[in-house]
DNA sequence: GAGAATTTTTTACTCATATTTACAAAAAGT
DNA sequence: ACTTTTTGTAAATATGAGTAAAAAATTCTC
């Protein structure tokens, strides 16, 4: 089996999103062509990423919707949830825990981590907030795999370092900076300043491209 | 002038905070091969990609941190400080009000949008919140650049066209949704699910790596 | 009900882009 | 002056995107 290209993981959820609404809005099927113009992606494109959640398309009558939607799903094995960590019950965090809509994409915060006596004992969302120190213990007992860390830059470090001793195979990382981890632990970025900085260049760019 | 690749453009942010992290340390000079160990990539790349920036490096002494740092904050145009409008005043828009450092990344929330008759006219982190419907007039009567998305997927159409009539260039969207606008107006897409998605995917796919 | 026409997938190929590898030149230190 | 280190450039490889032609299947028509 191939891995998934990192551009098709990119674009996997922006199918996943539009295939939904096609669903709310009532359609039954859907064709990569409709697809493409919809995204304003290449038609053979969308057949080619398509390929990987494994789903075939019928010619004339397209992809069914709910079929591609589960085959997505599955794909990302959204379907069974998750136990999650939060780490860093800030605005971000708190953000974090108050979208509700994380548990359609297999997350579930079973607890919250913060290092401030104020926020530590409380709960937010229904979610418990706990020291820090906790969390190499309570990981292990509660088998949780993922951690999301929306902590500043200086507390990144420490705190990755408490999730891999917990026993954690993936770090959600929006705090902006890099954090060393071993090489068995999954890392993702998902830091503000990459999608700004795309888009900061961009606009120096505009002005070139006429 | 050639344009930036995007992988490229991904990894100037990592190599910034770097940086900064190397300033504050003490550190007046680096080589490539230092930041590459440091970020786990290649030598050749980094300095490929630093290539963009326009800084020279001197053989054997490597580049000098505060003038990359310069360079990188020029490349990206983050210098001078852009006013952007903020429309949703949910949990993850006041957590990017409150987010004291996007001064540092040349962004200014100058105002906030809502439909939320609740929201409207109050103050969050000493930003007032308008009516969306406002978003054209004080766009134009402000000269207004940049807009930050960040409401339900419901919203984010009609939010973006708002903005695309007060002329608007760029729309840095955090809606779980596409949007559709004129090809001039630039639009950044950051969502958490594109990088959830990578994420879950990578767990799907680790076991199969070894 | 059979066959033609149309639409869409599928496959194969070409092109572009990004990464890696290799090598030569330059500056600092010994 | 020689060695080491590190940049800069050039070439090669690998990967992903786009294009074009062929195959399959469904619908429409006769």
């Amino acid at each position: 089996m191939k891995f998934t290209p990192q551009p098709t993981m990119r674009r996997i959820p922006h199918y996943l999103h539009l295939l939904k609404r096609l669903k709310e809005s009532g359609s039954e099927r859907v064709s990569s062509t409709i697809i493409a113009n919809e995204l304003s992606l290449d038609p053979t494109q969308v057949r080619k990423d398509l390929e990987y959640t494994g789903v075939k398309g019928k010619p004339k009558t397209g992809f069914i919707v709910s079929e591609l939607i589960d085959a997505i799903h599955n794909f990302l094995n959204w379907n069974s949830q998750q136990s999650a960590f939060l780490v860093g019950a800030g605005h971000l965090g708190l953000a974090m825990l108050g979208y509700k809509r994380f548990k359609d994409y297999g997350l579930n915060f079973v607890a919250a981590f913060d290092n401030d006596e104020e926020k530590i004992g409380k709960e937010f969302f229904n979610t418990h907030v706990f020291s820090v120190e906790q969390i190499p213990a309570l990981a292990k007992k509660m088998n949780v795999k993922i951690g999301v860390l929306t902590v500043p830059a200086s507390a990144a470090q420490n705190a990755a370092e408490l999730l891999v001793e917990g026993g954690v195979q993936a770090i959600w990382n929006f705090a902006p900076t890099s954090i060393r981890v071993p090489k068995d632990v999954i890392v993702e970025n998902a830091q503000f300043t990459e999608s700004l900085a795309a888009l900061s260049r961009k606009l120096v760019e505009a002005p070139m491209r006429t």
